[in-house]
DNA sequence: ATATAGTTTAACCAAATGGTTAAAACAAAG
DNA sequence: CTTTGTTTTAACCATTTGGTTAAACTATAT
């Protein structure tokens, strides 16, 4: 009989409690004890398991890293309309961070206090991540179809407005006295509210 | 004679040391031995002067996120007309940004980490930010000088395209290879771009 | 000169924390 | 039943770190 009760195999337990920690307490904040308690384990059990915090973390934040780049990637370089490009991409990584609210300012933050260790190891073979964005904008811009627009600007622009509510959550919660329903529901409101709000701008 | 040559004396020496190092660390991160070899004093003389971390670092965080917040209501209270108001503020919090690149990440951080202390304890008579500036979107869009828009929208927009690069630094410089200098022309340009970028996204 | 506040040195303490170890318990498969 | 890999218990270790202490030194003001 194969494993039927056990969703999560002890190693996930693990992965699982990992990822929830390090990404709120950051690496210097988190606890091994914590990890453990929390996979509803001991802490040799974890060492069992994984040898050290370091070997642990890291495999956490290469993960988290790759969600927070890799749909980037993803949709910047499909073959579609540039409108359509901003309206898909703002959607679908918003709803990647209404999955993982705490993956921006955990990976920033690490990013922030290891640049060169964040450089060396999870920068290896990533490319420029908006060259076929620009390219796309210059040729639009060329072709009259949009304002003229430095395309760092607007990719810049364009980040910024669908990641940083993540990143001042707490803080827009306390100052709008919005509750976790309602800034859910605001952020999902801004799946379409960012890309009226640059295709406005970018109309001529 | 009154002291000359001492600009800075021994407690803002310290202020400064650990001003620099737990935002750049964090609290769970900042060592106290950094603090003092930064201050160029040593730790005994540390302890002499703030009685412990927790006290240090409540001073400093006190004063780093009044900072953070206070431009803000300043300018958005101004009596001027909607889109100077735009103009100024963009310009003058990034040139704030500018003064301090580690104040955002850092505080909005500690806001995630520690939400309770952080309504607790900064968060006492601080009104709505944007109460004003949503009435006067909302009369602005009345009187159809601009395309209708959500106040809480657009004073999101607002913030995250001038917060978010600071947040982004080292991500942003690895993924464009732009140097400190570059990044800084880029944060200079911004000042321009963003109220240009929202202004054509509102004027009808 | 002497008292006072600031400063250094250096040793020290207690708690927290990452990590180890060894023995025992347990569960499942051969 | 025995073997094998997993899990627990519980004690233990070494290091880091926040914080303390006491004695000596320095400069300045009275």
């Amino acid at each position: 009989m194969v494993k039927i009760q056990k969703q999560d195999t002890t190693e996930q337990k693990i992965l699982g409690a990992a990822k929830s920690v390090f990404l709120e307490k950051g690496m210097a904040g988190a606890r091994m004890q914590d990890i453990a308690d929390k996979a509803g384990i001991n802490k040799a059990l974890l060492h069992y398991y994984f040898k050290s915090k370091e070997k642990l973390f890291e495999m956490i934040f290469k993960e988290a890293s790759a969600l927070f780049f890799s749909k980037i990637n993803g949709i910047i370089d499909a073959d579609i309309p540039l409108f359509d490009k901003i309206e898909n991409f703002c959607s679908a990584y918003i709803d990647m961070l209404l999955q993982n609210p705490y993956l921006p300012l955990s990976v920033l933050n690490e990013a922030t206090k290891q640049p060169q260790r964040f450089k060396q190891k999870l920068w290896k073979n990533r490319e420029q991540i908006f060259i076929k964005f620009a390219h796309e904008i210059a040729s639009e811009t060329q072709k009259r179809k949009i304002k003229s627009i430095d395309p760092a600007h607007l990719f810049m622009n364009m980040i910024s407005m669908c990641i940083f509510p993540f990143i001042a959550r707490p803080v827009w919660m306390i100052s709008t006295g919005m509750d976790e329903n309602e800034f859910r529901a605001f952020v999902e409101e801004r799946k379409k509210t960012i890309p009226q709000f640059i295709i406005e701008s970018l109309n001529k």
